[in-house]
RNA sequence: GCGCCUGUAGUGAAGGGGUUAUCACAAGAGGUUUCCAACCUCUUGUCCCGGGUUCAAAUCCCGGCGGGCGCACCA
């Protein structure tokens, strides 16, 4: 079993097995776009399932569900459509292509401003060698866009949209909805599992890097003045994870640290990002992540993706090395606060309450319109909304108003009255910050294989087992009558149709060769039990239920056995 | 997008300008006193696509598409 080619035996396994193909084989193939087949996709359903099961289970968090395509003015706001035109610069002698404002590190203050003429000028005045052969010769810089575009509207005059590169934004549209269901409480949150859709350049290994692949996402809003978390993290956080922090940072480097003490001692800064990063460990090793082989590392400021202000990515080792699987991030109220400011509305916000009514009082001054009107004529209304906007202390009259456009008017103490306010105030509108942990289901999917995939040498043949965890196995038990004849095969029958009769479990009925190779069958896609009809079956209505991991095998009534798989607890009867 | 390598049944491989393309495993039918990939018989199924060279191309050449690796990219 030569190690390297593990990778060869586990991707062909999967293609004959039925868990994961290239997608439009018969036309050639599609590179970063793969299908589930018969297998993968009861696998990807039960690892979704078991996500918003995860994240919904204590009630806070509700699940969504939102369009892939998304008109741009969202995205827009979102800073996507910029962020996503990033330019390229390709080397005439040499043909490499390079990021425009990676090119020109230094010498502006803001590259990402910079349309591509402006870029071209500073790449051509500043003489700047390429990289890779050191020519100075540089075609025009193209904007380079990983989204795909599409038009809303048959048409012509159609809308311009993109299909959503994460689904992130659909919980943002549902913001004022999602504060009217949690009755106006912070915090809360919401999922939303669903494709997402990236145009990569060179999309490689595998389901790695895939154009549309399967995401999801939880938005979880807080009040940044009193995050949650804050009172300590529950027992399962105390378990000792790796974890890599900014190595431009206070306390860079490598720890074995639980996430509690990381808290603690800093290296994690957010009480609520840490209680993300717990639950994500614990989700990965709930569906068969091998613990050890998780690990945590905080993104350099330099490489923060524009929308965060903390990040953490989660990252999986497997057949591809160390693999980003889950982004955890502080978006603060970047999203909100730039689609309030894009779209206008006022419905982005929240309401903290004062533990008690605070007392104000101030003076303002209130325009007097009988004065302004005639001095002013058709800028009065826009001189008297321009003095009710004054805030802080009114300043004496007469003094300087600047308005709207630019120009300034004086204003003489005729035109106001000075008023004094006095009130109660019992709270301020805020924008909530906001949390966001991000899976990418796909590459989960693969670790999980990865992870599972065993090959144990019995005899000279490398005899694989997949040990998926009972949460993610593609069915739940196989039925193997030992012989396909004799009533057995009917016996089989009857208890194949009640048992899938069940609500949510999936059997599989194998009848064809010996019962050692159905049982190989079974433990290559990840069965984990395998009941046995035989003789005494027939005497007796028992059967046999054999441990895929173990091959330990016991005899049970067939009652019995149907009362186990409806509470889902097989291995108890071990 | 560039460079190097590469593409043969479901999977893994062999071969290769000339009759009907080979093998193993898998799959299907049947047989078999089959509880850990047993055996026997039969069966299905393959040269990525397009163009060129040639009497003849799966084989050589070019292009496309896909895959691997490196460079670049990966919010």
């Amino acid at each position: 079993m030569p190690e390297s080619r593990r990778l060869d035996r586990l991707t062909s396994m999967m293609r004959r097995r039925g868990i994961v193909f290239p997608s439009f084989e018969i036309y050639g193939g599609v590179a970063g776009l793969v299908d589930y087949g018969p297998v993968g996709a009861t696998i990807k359903r039960k690892v979704v399932e078991c996500w918003i099961d995860h994240w919904t289970s204590e009630g806070d968090i509700v699940e969504i569900d939102s369009p892939t395509i998304t008109p741009k003015s969202v995205l827009v706001a979102s800073g996507h459509v910029g962020e996503f035109n990033d330019y390229m610069s390709e080397c005439r002698t040499c043909d490499s292509a390079f990021r425009s404002d990676h090119l020109i590190e230094g010498m502006h203050e803001n590259p990402d401003s910079l349309d591509g003429g402006e870029l071209d000028s500073i790449i051509s005045s500043n003489n700047i060698p390429c990289p890779n052969c050191d020519d100075p010769e540089w075609a025009e810089a193209r904007p380079m866009n990983l989204m795909f575009p599409t038009t809303i509207g048959a048409m012509g005059g159609g809308r311009e949209a993109y299909m959503r590169p994460e689904t992130a934004q659909g919980m943002f549209m549902l913001y004022p909805s999602l504060y009217r269901h949690f009755k106006q409480k912070l915090p809360f949150g919401a999922v939303q599992t669903g494709r997402g859709y990236r145009n990569e350049i060179s999309p490689r290994q595998g389901m790695i890097r895939l154009r549309e692949f399967n995401m999801a996402e939880l938005e979880y809003f807080i009040d940044p003045e009193n995050p949650p978390g804050k009172s300590g993290l529950d027992q399962t956080h105390g378990e000792i994870v790796e974890m890599i922090s900014d190595p431009e940072g206070e306390s860079p480097g490598n720890h074995r640290i639980s996430i509690q003490s990381a808290l603690n001692d800093g290296i994690v800064k957010h009480p609520t990002v840490a209680s993300f990063l717990a639950r994500t460990y614990e989700f990965l090793v709930k569906i068969g992540i091998d613990g050890e082989r998780i690990r945590f590392r905080q993104h350099a400021g330099s490489e923060m993706a524009h929308y965060a202000s903390d990040c953490w990515d989660c990252e999986i080792h497997g057949e591809y090395g160390w693999i980003e699987c889950v982004g955890i991030a502080n978006r603060t109220c970047h999203d909100l606060e730039s689609h309030e400011a894009y779209s206008g509305t006022n419905l982005l916000r929240a309401w903290r309450q004062f533990e008690s009514p605070r007392k104000v009082s101030k003076e303002v001054l209130s325009p007097n319109g009988s004065v302004i009107g005639p001095i002013f004529r058709q800028k009065a209304g826009e001189v008297a909304s321009a003095i009710s906007g004054l805030e802080g202390t009114p300043p004496p009259t007469p003094f300087k108003l600047a308005l709207e456009d630019g120009s300034e008017v004086e204003i003489t103490s005729e035109m106001v009255t000075l008023k004094k306010e006095e009130g109660n105030v019992h709270g301020e509108w805020f924008t909530p910050h906001v949390i966001e942990p991000a899976f990418g289901i796909d590459r989960i999917i693969w670790h999980v294989l990865d992870h599972a995939f065993t090959e144990d040498g019995k005899d000279s043949e490398d005899y694989v087992t997949l040990r998926l965890n009972e949460r993610v196995c593609p069915y739940d038990l196989s039925i193997l009558p030992l012989f396909d004849k004799d009533g057995m095969d009917e016996l089989a029958n009857s208890l194949l149709s009640e048992i899938l009769s069940i609500r949510g479990v999936q059997v599989n009925l194998d009848s064809t060769g010996s019962i050692g190779k159905r049982y190989a069958r079974a433990d290559e896609i990840g069965v984990p039990w395998a009941v046995t009809v035989d003789h005494s079956s027939l005497v007796d209505g028992t059967v046999t239920i054999r441990n895929r991991d173990n091959q330990q095998q016991i005899r049970v009534g067939t009652e019995k056995l149907i009362s186990h798989i409806e509470s889902g607890d097989i291995s108890s009867l071990f």
